[in-house]
RNA sequence: GGAGGCUUCGCCUAGUCUGGUCUAUGGCGCCGCACUGCUAAUGCGGUUUCGGGGUAACCCCCUGAUCGAGGGUUCAAAUCCCUCAGCCUCCGCCA
């Protein structure tokens, strides 16, 4: 039998599953080689590079992109846009639907945009009124000065009212807009949480069966590596905390400085950013609709805890119009993150997969709306280049229309396989919110090609590295027999050059 | 936490005391045109942003809002009053 590693499977990276697959797919037998004898020349590493060039080349699904349009561009971008609103409800209804949202709401704000439109050119008229007399009182004088006095001050009432009136219906039209989520891109497939489309799957998950022993979880193997303490953790803070300690805090180290490393090479600007963050910034991203109960808010000072570092990337540039020739812009952030998971009690409560509190490395784009769908394949390229980099075997999955965040057209996700869950778990997640954050916080561009007409742009957002969930599946899917866990070696540089993580006495 | 100063249409800036003539001045930058061996210089014009109406649509025309945000006074607010925010300086406290 070759030595070739369990990751190296030509089959399983060449032929994409079809559409629906399940999740919980059985993984495919491999023959089976164990990696042993990884200390002279390892078999995985070998058997990686070769299998790289399919990864990284993005040939498999490109039919995906030109399908939907994406090369003569523009399926028409966010919802918000009144004008488009008006000229198209249907798109937005179907949208709704698609989604399992309210369908009446865009009736809803087509009517108060009505009234919206007609109170103001009440306002206008009686405003414009007002000025035309305001500039012939001063030059006039006695009975017709009083005259003329008199009139305004009628019509000052009036105009007041008129302004009440106006500024109330934009204000119940915005409140109403601002409740419809993003159209979904027409390609996304229709359905709840399970009915996702497997796009590809590259690696191969190893088969302990056949390499003679039972795997460990993540916790357990932590806990003998003196990496993970979750005990600690619940003392201090409560359930779903946990301490990184010892080669645990230097692994979150090292992956971060990996991701950072790489997305800096990639031509992203490296930031850090602030944690907690104005209502504008978290409201203006679509966190406070439907996620909006997974937010944690501080009410002393109005400010919320992120639960990812979007939120500042995107609030970056609120109020802002960026010069086209500057896109796209690319920021890779590193911050903590803070998830309530209210509505997840029971779900995932071993170990580190879902936590209240986490590190992670985001990337994020502000590109020209047709330039959205091309963008959003790149940042999913970046992931997977990042999960293969780490040797793990992962699936690409196009979320549901009912699983997608109410900002996002469109979103994939990369899933790698746990082994004692015996599934592909969500470790990344880019989403296309074409123009929907854009407008929201009046992010936009001008345009010298076109005129130098000012237009809302794209923003994206994509993970690169959520600390917490690596670490699961670095733990799972490398460790040995004797409980040590193999280290990639695009994380040894920060490891002081260590291939592995061996366990502790204790 | 306390005191003071500042915030004007890309950038800088005039205007605020003394409300209407502000349709917000000027410079820089940028765009267009003209002139010009080239470049440069010069001249002329344009250049806040966001709405609404008219139009089949575009050009365009009419109109409103916008001087950090919100509120108030007034027939009328960049201008007067109040509240808030941001930035700067100093004092106090502090990693």
């Amino acid at each position: 039998m070759h030595p070739e590693g369990p990751l190296n499977s030509p089959a399983s990276t060449l032929s994409p599953p079809g559409p629906r697959a399940v999740r919980d797919i059985e993984p495919p037998c491999t023959e089976g080689g164990k990696p042993e004898n990884r200390k002279n020349g390892n078999p995985r590493e070998a058997a990686f590079h070769r299998n790289n060039k399919p990864l990284n080349s993005d040939k498999i699904h490109q039919r995906d992109v030109e399908s939907s349009g994406a090369r003569g561009h523009r399926y028409p971008g966010g919802v918000i846009d009144l004008r488009l609103l008006r000229e198209d409800p249907d798109r937005a209804r179907a949208s709704q639907r698609a989604r399992g949202e309210d369908v009446d709401l865009v009736d809803a704000v087509l009517s108060a945009d009505e009234r919206r439109r007609s109170s103001s050119v009440r306002f206008d008229e009686l405003r414009s009124e007002q000025k035309q007399l305001g500039k012939l009182i001063p030059k006039a004088a006695g009975e017709e000065k009083d005259e003329l006095l008199r009139r305004a001050g009628e019509l000052a009432g009036a105009v007041k009212a008129a302004d009440a009136e106006k500024d109330e219906a934009a204000e119940e039209t915005q409140r109403l807009l601002r409740r419809l989520s993003n159209l979904v891109h027409p390609d996304v497939p229709v359905g709840g949480e399970e009915d996702f489309t497997v796009l590809e799957t590259l690696g191969t998950p190893r088969d302990f069966a056949a390499e003679g022993f039972e795997p460990k979880d993540h916790l357990e193997l932590g806990q003998k590596l003196g990496a993970i303490d979750v005990e600690r953790g619940a003392k201090v803070s409560g359930s779903r905390f946990y301490f990184l300690t010892g080669v645990g805090a230097l692994l979150e180290l090292a992956l971060v400085n990996a991701a950072i490393a790489q997305a800096t090479e990639a031509g992203f600007t490296p930031m850090l950013t602030p944690a907690l963050v104005k209502q504008q910034a978290m409201d203006g991203t679509g966190f406070l609709g439907q996620a909006a109960q997974d937010v944690y808010h501080l009410d002393k000072d109005d400010l919320y805890l992120v639960g990812t570092s979007e939120v500042a990337l995107a609030g970056y540039h609120m109020d802002e119009i960026i010069e086209a020739d500057r896109l796209p812009l690319r920021y890779a952030a590193f911050s903590p993150c803070f998830r309530r998971e209210a509505g997840s009690y029971g779900k995932d409560t071993r170990g580190i997969f879902r936590v209240h509190q986490f590190d992670k490395v985001e990337m994020f784009s502000y590109v020209a709306p047709e330039d959205s769908q091309e963008e959003h394949r790149r940042l999913l390229q970046w992931e997977k280049q990042w999960l293969s980099s780490l040797e793990l075997p992962f699936q690409v999955i196009d979320v549901a229309t009912g699983d997608l965040g109410s900002s996002a057209a469109r979103k994939f996700d990369c899933e790698a396989w746990i082994p004692t869950q015996g599934k592909y778990r969500e470790l990344t997640s880019t989403s296309d919110c074409t123009e929907f954050q854009s407008r929201r916080l009046a992010v936009r561009m001008r345009d010298s090609r076109d005129g130098k007409a000012v237009r809302p742009l794209a923003t994206l957002n994509g993970t690169l590295c959520a600390v917490p969930r690596t670490i699961v599946a670095l733990l799972e899917n490398h460790q040995q027999e004797d409980g040590s866990v193999w280290i990639p070696p695009v994380l040894r540089p920060y490891l002081g050059g260590r291939a592995a993580l061996e366990p502790v006495a204790r």
